[in-house]
DNA sequence: AATAGAAATCGAAACGGTTTCGATTAAGAG
DNA sequence: CTCTTAATCGAAACCGTTTCGATTTCTATT
C-alpha cells in the first residue's frame, strides 16, 4: 500500500503524479479524515509536498480539484427528458446524492461559485424549463438561486448530521427537546428534511405559476 | 488609535482584555478583512497572542465568540406575538438581517450547530407554533430543518454575492448568461432570492396544512 | 498588615502547514 | 546531439497556533 520507494532526485522515468490521481487521492483523504493537508496528501501519493506544486496550485488548487470531482458526478440527463416539475427535483436529488456520498468534502466547498461547464449547462437548461413553464427570466433566477441556497445548506447539514441543534445543560426547551428525540438517525433525518424542503419549494413554484401541485 | 503602549511583563493594574472586547474586535476584524488570525487580532487589542489564551480557547474560541455575537443580535420577540405564518418569516428575516450586516463572518460559522439558549428558545417556540397550526412534531422538525438549511445557504450567498455563478471563456450557456446579466447588483439580488425562497417555503407549509396562501 | 494563591500579561520557543527555490535527472523537439 | 522543458527531491523561509515559564498585580484570609 504505502510504497517505501525511496525515489532519488530528478525527473522519474514515468510521471508519478497527474491531476486526476491527485484529485482522487484528495477525495479519499477527505472522505476518511474530514480534511487534508498538503504534506499528508503528498505522503499518500508517495511524493514530497513540493512535487504537488508542479501539478496544482497548492492547497487551493487541491480544493479546486475536489470541486471538479463533485461536479463531474452530477447527473444532468433528466433535464432534457422531462418537464420542469419532474426534471428540476430530479436534478437536485442527484446534486444532493453526490454530497451524500462525500459529506466531509462539503465544508471545503462552501465558496459555492459554480464554474463547471457541465453544471452551468444544467442551470442554463433549468432557466429554459422555467421560462417555458411561464416564469419571467428574473423570477426564474430567483427561484434557482433560492433552491441552490437550500441545496448548499442541506449539504452542510449532511456534513454534520447529528448536531444541527444541541441543547446544553440547564436550557429549558421542552418542545424542541421532544421534537429532537423523536427524530430518526442523522442521515435519514437529513434526507427527510431535504425532501420536505424540496417539496415545499416546488409547491411554491407551482403556486406562482398558478398550476396544480407538482408531481416531482 | 493603535496604542504604542509598551506594556511590561506581569499582570497590569487594569485588565486589558475581556471576552466581550475580544469578541467585538474579532467581529470588526472579520468585517474588514474577511478573516482573522490570532496574532492580528492580538495586535489590534494591543496585547501579545499568548494573552488571548487566558480568555478564550484559541482560534476556535474566537469563532465561538463570533457565533455568540451573531446569536445575540437575532430578534425573537415576534415569535410570541403572531401566528406561525407571520411570526416564522419575521424571525428568519431577522436571522438573515444579522448575517447581512456581517456577511464575511458567515463562512467562519458554517459548522451550524445551534447552542445559544436564545436561539434554541426560538426554535422551541416555532415547533409549538407549527404544532398549533396542525403539523405533527416530526413534520414540524422537517420543516424547520429545511428552512434552517435554506437560511444557511442564503447567508453564504450573502458572503460572496456576486459570484454564485461564473461563466468562463468559451462556455455556451446563453439563457443563463442572459438571466445573469438581467440581475440586479449582488446584495439586492441575494435579498430577492431570499424573499422568493422564503415565500416558496411558506407556501409549501400552507399547502401541507391545507390552508390558504400565508400572509407573511 | 502579611502572606498565599489566583489572575493577567509578556517573551520565547515548539510545532506544523504552506510555499518557494535551486539542484538533479529524464523526456522530447529540432 | 543538443537544448529546452518537465518532474521530482531536499532544504529552507515564513507564518499561524499553541504551550510554558517568568513576572507582576490583585484579592482573600488570617
Amino acid at each position: 500500500m504505502a510504497e517505501i520507494t525511496q525515489r532519488r532526485v530528478g525527473r522519474p522515468r514515468k510521471a508519478v503524479l497527474d491531476r486526476d490521481k491527485i484529485g482522487r487521492a484528495a477525495m479519499d483523504l477527505v472522505d476518511e479524515t474530514g480534511d487534508f493537508t498538503v504534506p499528508e496528501l503528498s505522503r499518500r501519493l508517495g511524493v514530497t509536498a513540493s512535487s504537488l506544486y508542479h501539478h496544482v496550485d497548492g492547497r487551493s488548487g487541491v480544493i479546486e480539484l475536489l470541486r471538479e470531482q463533485v461536479s463531474a458526478q452530477m447527473d444532468t440527463e433528466i433535464l432534457d427528458q422531462a418537464a420542469w416539475d419532474r426534471a428540476i427535483p430530479a436534478f437536485f436529488r442527484s446534486y444532493r446524492a453526490v454530497f451524500a456520498a462525500h459529506p466531509r468534502v462539503v465544508p471545503l466547498l462552501t465558496t459555492t461559485t459554480i464554474r463547471s461547464p457541465h453544471v452551468l449547462a444544467a442551470y442554463d437548461r433549468m432557466v429554459h424549463l422555467l421560462e417555458e413553464a411561464g416564469l419571467p427570466v428574473t423570477r426564474a433566477m430567483e427561484v434557482l438561486t433560492a433552491v441552490e441556497s437550500f441545496m448548499v445548506g442541506s449539504a452542510l447539514d449532511l456534513a454534520a448530521p447529528d448536531v444541527m441543534w444541541e441543547i446544553p445543560e440547564g436550557v429549558e426547551t421542552p418542545r424542541l427537546a421532544e421534537a429532537l428525540s423523536s427524530q430518526r438517525d442523522g442521515l435519514h433525518r437529513a434526507e427527510a428534511a431535504f425532501e420536505c424542503g424540496l417539496r415545499m419549494m416546488l409547491t411554491g413554484v407551482a403556486a406562482e405559476l398558478g398550476s396544480a401541485i407538482p408531481t416531482g
